[in-house]
DNA sequence: GGGACGCTTCGCTCCCGATCGAAGCATGGA
DNA sequence: TCCATGCTTCGATCGGGAGCGAAGCGTCCC
């Protein structure tokens, strides 16, 4: 049975804390330099040009050569799927609980997860499009109801899928425990939410800081019903 | 950032290949003692029991004591589903492609995914419910309609949903790049197929074995539109 | 009870790979 | 042109853990 081979190769390459702290990292879904990403895994620049090869030799990462700089980046939303997964399912594994979730208050508020929203209003955001009937929720499997679809645009977000990439996604919150909205229509609301100013990334983090005006008008537009 | 010594500390647990290939194994769904995993794993007994000790104490894996036998089993289809993932990122990942699948023709054609349908036949399954309307595909959301859950019932499958766990899921599948139905339902008309005396499964390996008359009657009863 | 069997623990060896210092090699700016 | 900066390669060290032989321990069967 040569099978099991392809799963640890791939799966090797995530449980080196280094290397893991340094896709963690990634997770914000922003491109970091090579040395940003040594600083993020606690190792010095040598040893992380050595996991970074790595990584993109096992097509998790890939890198964009800029000048003196190479930029690395996920490879895609499969990967920060994985890593979402994984570390969901640590956590459900860690019997006497060590983190219940990130101590960061502004990480649980509110925080990029790839390229959509996660954390309490991640959370909320997805409650109020279902409390709404805009998102069906079976079982997890999440369907864009056509009122929906129309309060989407209307909202200003063309819902298209892209790709094979799914429109709606239902991904587990890590520090919520329940679901939050994924997919190409959870990055489209994100990328909204910037358009219209009302949050914006904290600089070498993934605390997404909404405005004060900007959360007002994100919980007029998302109600709890 | 410690965040991802979470990631790292799950993730070793299947970066080892004995342990994967055990892992592996255990996706057929049924409970395998140390010494049939230690043989899967190609290592001798007293590995094993180390590697499953370090299995069952990450939480990915249960065991239970009968007499002098230790079964072994996947502590959830969320490990499974894990796994698969893994694969399928693996293979996507692997350019020179040295395996596209089984080499197997009885694995390719019908095999267990945990518990539930794999293979071509798999693939087909989901296909006649998708074609005939009794399961809508919403990017790779897989919702039952009405009418498919009176199907269900006509064909023996009570369509509830068990804990957590979704009524239905699309899983992609490793050998065919394409859906197959996953989820409380997938095993439901799995078990249903073993009931009915279509198909059995072929002692030691995933393979499911479907008899002239069987096949037969699954076509008609998941007939290609 | 005695022996066979299955799993686990102990002790030891050995190798892979993570790490870093130092040097090499580009690029960008003065 | 010369230096500073950022990334990579080379060489060497070192530790963790994978592996197995041997022994221990519980269970089943005669």
């Amino acid at each position: 049975m040569k099978l099991g081979a392809d799963i640890a190769r791939t799966a090797a390459l995530l449980g080196d804390p280094a290397r893991a702290n340094m896709l963690a990292a990634l997770m914000g879904g922003v491109a970091l330099t090579a040395g940003e990403l040594a600083q993020e895994g606690g190792i010095t620049a040598q040893t992380a040009s050595v996991h970074l090869a790595r990584l993109v030799d096992g097509g998790l990462v890939t890198v964009r050569r800029q000048g003196r700089h190479a930029y690395f980046a996920l490879s895609g939303p499969e990967v920060a799927e994985l890593l979402e997964d994984l570390m969901s399912l640590a956590a459900r594994t860690d019997q006497p609980r060590p983190r219940p979730g990130p101590r960061d208050p502004g990480l649980r508020r509110a925080r990029v997860c790839y390229d959509h929203l996660a954390g309490e209003l991640g959370v909320a955001l997805l409650d109020s499009l279902t409390g709404r009937g805009l998102i069906q929720d079976h079982d997890g499997a999440l369907v864009l109801t056509p009122d929906g679809a129309a309060a989407m645009r209307a909202f200003g977000v063309e819902p298209v899928t892209t790709g094979r990439r799914p429109l709606c996604r239902a991904c587990l919150d890590w520090s919520e425990r329940r679901s939050h909205l994924a997919g190409s229509l959870g990055a489209g609301v994100l990328n909204r939410i910037y358009a219209l100013g009302w949050a914006r990334r904290v600089e070498g983090s993934r605390v997404v800081a909404f405005s004060a005006p900007g959360l007002a008008a994100f919980e007029r537009a998302f109600p709890i019903t």
